[in-house]
Order: C-alpha cells, then sequence, then structure tokens
DNA sequence: GCCGTTTTCGGCCCGACTGTTTTCAGTCG
C-alpha cells in the first residue's frame, strides 16, 4: 500500500474518457491516504475509500456512467465524489484540491504509514512539532531523544518507532496464499496439540483465501480456567521469533521458519517468475523470513463469533453489522446481543446474553441469512445472495478431472511426459493436458516444431495403449504458444492443426508493459480469434508481489471471448493455479461466469509437485464464485473430447 | 463525503491493547 507510485495518475492523451476505473480507483485510494495525515474526518476519509473500493468492483463501462449520468446512482458516491470522477473523466482534469493535497504532503509521510504501531495523527503531530517528513528523519529525531519529549509520547513509543523502521526495512510485504497457508496450517497445529485447547482455527484473509496474506488470525477455544497455561503454552511454541504483545484474551507476536520442522522449501519456480519476484536471493529470503500472527482465546460458547469476527473482511463485518442492528441486535466477536437487553454492557461483560449459535452458520442463521463460505465474504454480494438463497455451490478440489496447461522436459519442465502422466492418474484426474511452450521463447527452450509434433506421435501411442488397457484416462496434446507481434501465435497453420488445442499466452512482458491499454487489448483479442486457440493463458501476465501485468482491458476480452463462446467456439480463459500468478484475478471470475466464458484451471505445472498447485486455482476460483460447471475443469474425458473438437 | 419511509442534520461498526495518562487517545484489526 505505501511506497509504489503515490501520484495521481496521468490522464491518457486522447479522451474522453480521460481515465479509467482503475486510474480513479487508485486516485481516491490515495486522496483518501492524504486526508487521513491531513486528520481529516475519518467518515469523510472513509467515503473516498469506500469509493475507490465501489469503482474498483464495478463492471459498467466508467466513460458511459459519466456520460448518462448513473455514476451518481452508484451506493457510495454522491454529488461531490460524483462530479469530481465526472469532471475526471470527462475533462481530464482532476479536481484542485486533490491536486493540493497531493502538493502539500511530504512524500516521506505516506511511507511512515508503513511503520507498526504508527498512525496519521501521531505522524502529523510529529511532522508539525519537530518537522520530521520521511522515516530516515524519524529515525533521526528518535535517536536524537526529541520524541520522548512531546506531550502524548514517551520513551518507550519512541523505542517502538525506531524498532519499527527495523522491521519495516525486512519484512515490508505481504505474503503469496502458499507461503501463508504453511505457516498458518503449522501453527494452527502446533496450538491445536497444547493440553486445554478445544480447537485452534486459522481465520483472516488465509481462511478468505486472498492471493496474498498481510498476517495470521488464529482463533483457539478454550475454557477459562485454562487460558494462563494454554497462553503460556503458547508461548513456548517453537518457531516464535519475538512476542509483540499478550494479554488475556489476544497475543501477538511473530513467526519464523524454525516452527516448519521439516525445513522450508518452495517447489519448483520457472525462470521469468524467478526474475520478476527479484532471482535467486528469493528462496534465501524466504527461508529466512517471517510472518505476524494473532492469537485469539475465548470460550467454546463464544468461539464462533469470535471466528466469524476475525475471518472478516473487515466490509462483510460491516454489512453484517448492519443488518444485526437493523433487527435490533448488536454483533460483535463476542455474540449477538439483542439491543434491549445490553444496555451499557459491552464486549465480554455481555456475551452471556448473546443469542446461541454453535456454530458460525447458527450466526448466520439469526440474520435470516444462509453460511456464507469464508472466501466470498468481501461484501461483493455475497449478503444478498445468502439473504435469497442464492449463493452459489463452490467448485471443490474433488470436481477436477484435469487440467489443460502443464509442461514436459520438452520445453522448460523438470519431467517427461509418462511422469507427469503417471502423476495426474494417481491425483485421480481422467486427462491431462500437455502444453510446453512454442518455438520463440527460448528462454523456456520452446520446442521446434518437429518435436511438438513428434510429442504429438507419442502421446497418441500413450493414448491408444490406455484405451486397450481399458483405463479411463487420455493425454490432449496442446502448446503454450507465445503471442507474437500483432497478436500472431508461434507456429504456422498446419503444425497448429495438428494440436488437440493452443494456450495463448503472452511472455514478452517488457515489450508489452511499454504499449498502451488499446494495443495489448487489440493483439490479444487477434490471438484469441485464431481457431486454435482455445484458452488464453496467464491473461495479464502479472507476477503476485514481483510484478503488475500489462495493461489490459479485461473486460473487453471477456466480452470478446464471450461472442466467440455464443456462437459455439470454445475460448476458455485460464486460471492460473500457480501460487506466483492467480491469474485470472477472481474478482474477474464472476464477470467471465456471467457472460458464459469458461474458466479453466491451470496449475502451469513445471514438474511433478507443480501438479499440486491446481488446489490454489481452486481456492481462488471458490473465491471468484464459480461452480464446477462454470470450468472447464470438471468436464469428463469424454466432454471434455467433444469441447476440444 | 454519504445517506435518508425516525430524511436535510447527525449519524457513520466496535472493542482490545498500548502507552500515555490520572481518564484517555491512538492504532489496529
Amino acid at each position: 500500500m505505501a511506497g509504489g507510485n503515490f501520484v495521481l495518475p496521468k490522464a491518457r492523451p486522447s479522451g474522453p474518457p480521460f481515465f479509467s476505473r482503475n486510474q480513479i480507483s487508485s486516485a481516491l485510494h490515495q486522496v483518501a491516504v492524504l486526508l487521513e495525515l491531513q486528520g481529516a474526518n475519518v467518515f469523510r476519509l472513509r467515503s473516498y475509500q469506500n469509493a475507490s473500493r465501489t469503482l474498483g468492483g464495478i463492471t459498467e463501462d466508467l466513460g458511459e456512467l459519466v456520460a448518462t449520468g448513473k455514476i451518481f446512482d452508484i451506493k457510495g458516491i454522491g454529488k461531490g465524489l460524483g462530479s469530481a470522477i465526472s469532471q475526471a473523466v470527462s475533462e481530464g482534469r482532476w479536481p484542485d484540491d486533490w491536486i493540493a493535497l497531493h502538493n502539500n504532503t511530504p512524500p516521506g509521510l505516506i511511507e511512515m504509514l508503513g511503520i507498526p504501531g504508527l498512525g496519521p495523527k501521531r505522524i502529523k503531530i510529529m511532522n508539525e512539532e519537530l518537522g520530521v517528513e520521511s522515516i530516515a528523519t524519524l529515525r533521526q529525531a528518535a535517536e536524537e531523544n526529541t520524541i520522548a519529549g512531546l506531550k502524548g509520547f514517551g520513551a518507550k513509543s519512541q523505542q517502538k518507532m525506531l524498532d519499527g523502521i527495523e522491521l519495516l526495512a525486512r519484512f515490508r510485504a505481504r505474503r503469496r496464499l502458499d507461503v501463508g497457508l504453511m505457516y498458518g496450517e503449522a501453527f494452527e497445529q502446533k496450538i491445536a496439540t497444547i493440553d486445554g485447547v478445544i480447537k485452534a482455527q486459522l481465520a483472516g484473509s488465509a481462511r478468505r483465501r486472498k492471493e496474498t496474506i498481510g498476517d495470521l488470525d488464529i482463533v483457539v477455544g478454550v475454557l477459562d480456567e485454562d487460558k494462563e497455561n494454554v497462553s503460556k503454552a503458547i508461548l513456548a511454541l517453537p518457531g516464535i521469533a519475538d512476542v509483540k504483545g499478550a494479554g488475556d484474551s489476544k497475543i501477538s507476536l511473530i513467526l519464523d521458519t524454525s516452527i516448519f520442522e521439516g525445513g522450508f522449501s518452495l517447489g519448483h519456480i520457472d525462470q521469468t517468475v524467478m526474475e520478476a519476484i527479484g532471482g535467486d536471493d528469493y528462496e534465501q529470503l524466504e527461508s529466512g523470513g517471517t510472518i505476524d500472527a494473532q492469537v485469539r482465546l475465548v470460550t467454546p460458547e463464544i468461539f464462533p463469533f469470535t471466528l466469524a469476527y476475525f475471518t472478516g473482511s473487515k466490509e462483510h463485518n460491516i454489512v453484517m453489522r448492519q443488518r444485526a442492528i437493523d433487527r435490533g441486535l448488536r454483533l460483535s466477536e463476542f455474540g449477538l446481543i439483542p439491543e434491549a437487553e445490553a444496555g451499557d454492557l459491552k464486549g465480554m461483560a455481555a456475551a452471556h446474553l448473546s443469542l446461541p449459535a454453535i456454530d458460525e452458520s447458527e450466526i448466520y442463521r439469526h440474520l435470516e441469512l444462509s453460511w456464507v463460505p469464508p472466501e466470498l465474504r468481501e461484501d461483493t454480494g455475497e449478503i444478498a445472495a445468502a439473504s435469497s438463497e442464492a449463493l452459489p455451490r463452490l467448485i471443490v478440489p474433488a470436481d477436477v478431472k484435469g487440467v489443460l496447461h502443464n509442461h514436459t522436459t520438452l520445453s522448460d519442465g523438470d519431467a517427461t511426459l509418462e511422469q507427469m502422466a503417471d502423476a495426474a492418474r494417481n491425483i485421480g484426474w481422467n486427462w491431462l493436458g500437455v502444453a510446453d511452450h512454442s518455438q520463440s521463447l527460448k528462454v523456456a527452450n520452446g520446442a521446434s516444431p518437429e518435436d511438438l509434433l513428434a510429442q504429438g506421435q507419442q502421446i497418441k501411442q500413450y493414448n491408444a495403449a490406455w484405451a486397450e488397457e481399458g483405463i479411463d484416462f487420455r493425454l490432449f496434446h496442446g502448446s503454450e504458444s507465445d503471442i507474437l507481434e500483432d497478436g500472431r501465435l508461434d507456429y504456422t497453420d498446419e503444425v497448429l492443426a495438428e494440436l488437440d488445442y493452443v494456450v495463448a499466452s503472452v511472455h514478452a512482458m517488457t515489450k508489452w508493459k511499454n504499449r498502451d491499454e488499446v494495443t495489448n487489448t487489440e493483439d490479444l483479442m487477434r490471438a484469441i480469434d485464431h481457431p486454435a486457440t482455445k484458452v488464453l493463458g496467464h491473461p495479464t501476465g502479472r507476477i503476485l508481489q514481483g510484478r503488475d501485468g500489462y495493461e489490459i482491458d479485461m473486460f473487453a476480452i471477456i466480452e470478446h471471448m464471450a461472442e466467440h463462446n455464443a456462437e459455439g467456439r470454445l475460448k476458455a480463459v485460464e486460471l492460473n493455479a500457480s501460487p506466483y500468478r492467480l491469474d485470472l484475478d477472481w474478482r474477474l471470475c464472476k464477470y467471465a461466469k456471467t457472460n458464459n466464458v469458461p474458466v479453466v484451471i491451470n496449475p502451469d505445472a513445471h514438474s511433478v509437485r507443480g501438479l499440486g498447485d491446481f488446489a490454489y486455482g481452486v481456492m481462488a476460483a471458490r473465491k471468484g464464485w464459480l461452480e464446477s460447471g462454470d470450468t472447464l475443469n470438471s468436464l469428463s474425458l469424454d466432454e471434455m473430447s467433444a469441447r476440444l473438437l
């Protein structure tokens, strides 16, 4: 959040619209942060945050919303913000006060927000009283002991700032889902085996399966009389690098990799990903890494409420709370308490008045809702769906019968065709698609046309042998064709005609990142239009924690693919399941679904172990509201064969 | 800054922990 480019986006040369949805959303977010540093009314800046988030999630065309004035109909966008957005979109001019906010706020103050325990209020005080305007000047002031003398500050907070600066330098980033889950599940299991622990469950963004995780939340059910002993036992567990705070109900600490008894290791990282995330130092960085964790100790009666509360998201909780208020109830991590009986009792003191709930689903039922799977709790329509029994039946790993995008030793994979096929059969799949890199991609040892066709012959032989033995498993022969200049594919049409399918993907990231959205979108559409293309591979090219994708209008791409599908030509969008990518983003899955564009979850496996990454893809697909029928993965062997004809 | 069938003002989710206080503000989730 902090750091990065904190400037108002530049207007497009030709408009209107002069700004995209994402640019407006980003500007609103920036203004919210700046307002915070100015000490503005918290509700005012919340309006900006809400508007930023809302715009980030809408699927309508922003230029049109502005042109028709419908922008003002969006909940959370009123006169003020609606006019500001309209002016920016139609005239290419940001509001003067937004520009002034940027000009009047030293960028160092924004950076300082990243220091744990330090917020906008105290940053503002230090800035005004001491002239502190960056992390560097803050450190200097703290070392000179001038901060401790300020009213409301002291020696401890001064030291905490120094520690915080240290911490920020070492562990700036959020962790990818796979890494976060490794820590979270290891910690959860260790806590679960402690005497007196009734249950321990991972909550927070890890339970919601966000693509990256800031810190871990673990809710622990324990009787009052055991709390002290359990708390001590948790603090004595291996893997704890530091304890940040420990109260009666809450322990805050930092875990490191010594929590992993079997050692810490990552799977195969392919070359382009490796470059994006910082090269060979990466694994060393991860193995010396840490993650923050919050542990909450509660009695079993309260456990479901605390679990729901700390699963979040914050936005989901706010809507839930409001729904409770509408029914004369007060929802908190301690219960669902009738307002009339609660009186002045708050928090734990009111817990005994709560409506009972043995699990989360009973909390939802009290609010006339079906239980909402944690992945969906992002306030993106799940409450409305839960109130009308319209929640999706989310895909589960067992629904997957095969995947389409994998590599073998023919290009840059570690395993042979045979090894990959065996591994797929062991997982229980009925089909596996092999799509090695195409000839232009030299860094990945792209396959020559001759080698590619030879691979096809080998696949035919395997398939024939399995058919003869009555084994319900087949290989499909594809290629991950690079998308070249003007959206061309990387083999001649004669060669492509021999394949079962093509996964068309962009790899020339530098080039594509230097081009504008319109050109990229047009080239991608051309590649999609080729009759051999059945799948659009990792559609934005993003690497989580590594690099953003190239500029592209994904909504237009999905709509374009929808036209093909409507006319019977299969064009599926890949949800690349590598935890480094998770691309298509889960936020766009629902859009593909409503446009009847099939999604195919692909592990992009470069090894036998890499096939297992499909599980992260299923997590992301669930987060994107997908049901088994929305994917190609759930098709039987016969159905899949028919779709590829 | 947004919102509204208790509607044009006065709310806006709520509680724990920390460090500073001597009754509370700031920060976090």
